[in-house]
DNA sequence: AATAGCCCCTGACCGC
DNA sequence: TGCGGTCAGGGGCTAT
């Protein structure tokens, strides 16, 4: 599913079925997700009680009595459902529907709040590990993160240094999970229709020779922070529609100013949104308003 | 060191 | 209906 949004939205979808909880049983239904699960995945989870929930970058990170971390990453098709006595709810459903697959079922929580709160990923590209708390500044996939977006360490002088003498594009760097962590192709794209910077404009020119942030370094990141705020709110929201009616799409999509809108009306000028493929991945903007 | 490209995997969709 | 090609929210690895 996910960009840093949706994963915030699922992790406050777990919270209440999980924080607090112990996990009475934790079952892997396969030896390998994106990469092999660890031989003792299970037996470290089991009979561990989950102290707290949160999130990094596109992380969710579980933390357990035993001093163990679960990192757990959704990869592109990853979610959760959790089945409790009042239903089933599916936290953090976003612009595609999630998979109904039920040989997707990849790893399973057994809560003692009663919930189970199952993982499914057909294209697994998502994973789990567990680790010691101790080894969270060292660990592979967390190291190297830049700053959280959303955190008060985030602003444009961050990310005018970030950028500093970046010969990439500007969509290639705001892509980079070492130079700002969360964002993905929807809200680079949106940040950077808001921001009315074009993705094909040099990462660089986001700093002065000083490295000090120019105007479009101010702008973008006034543009990343609303758009992922505005996102993670109509998450939630979305939420609540979603109990209802199961397999329609989520809410924020209907924000989409130029994601998945090649050929539709810019929003803004009325001009036509344009696709390209940049780094092997599609950018649409509106090449009128974003210079 | 920085950057671009390939690849992992499944499913949906489109044109023939 | 079936078949092949294309595309999808990520990111680790490898080759320049």
């Amino acid at each position: 599913m996910p960009e840093l949004p949706e994963v915030e939205t699922v992790r406050r979808g777990l919270q209440p079925a999980m924080e607090g909880f112990r996990i009475d049983r934790a079952v892997a239904h396969r030896e390998n997700l994106r990469f092999p699960l660890q031989k003792d995945f299970a037996a470290r989870l089991t009979g561990q009680t989950v102290t707290g929930l949160g999130r990094r970058a596109k992380y969710l990170l579980a933390d357990l009595s035993s001093g163990d971390v679960l990192l757990m990453h959704l990869g592109m098709s990853g979610s959760f459902r959790v089945i409790g006595a009042d239903g089933e709810t599916t936290p953090g459903e976003f612009h595609y529907p999630r998979s109904e697959d039920r040989t997707h079922d990849h790893v399973v929580f057994e809560m003692a709040s009663g919930a189970r709160v199952v993982f499914n990923d057909p294209r697994r590209f998502g994973f789990m590990k567990v680790f010691p708390r101790s080894e969270i500044e060292t660990e592979p996939h967390l190291k190297g993160l830049g700053p959280e977006p959303l955190g008060n360490a985030f602003d444009a002088s961050l990310l005018a240094k970030a950028c500093a003498g970046k010969q990439t594009s500007l969509k290639a760097a705001l892509l980079d999970q070492r130079v700002v962590a969360g964002l993905g192709n929807i809200y680079v794209c949106e940040a950077l229709f808001r921001a009315h910077l074009s993705p094909k404009r040099k990462a660089s020119t986001l700093a002065n020779r000083k490295e000090e942030p120019t105007d479009h370094a101010v702008r973008l990141t006034e543009a990343i922070r609303e758009v992922l705020g505005e996102a993670i709110k109509a998450g939630g929201s979305s939420l609540r529609d979603h109990r209802q009616t199961s397999g329609e799409l989520g809410y924020f999509q209907h924000a989409f100013k130029v994601y998945d809108r090649e050929g539709k009306p810019c929003p803004t000028c009325g001009g036509t949104v344009q696709r390209f493929v940049q780094n092997g991945r599609s950018t649409f903007w509106c090449p009128k308003c974003q210079k």
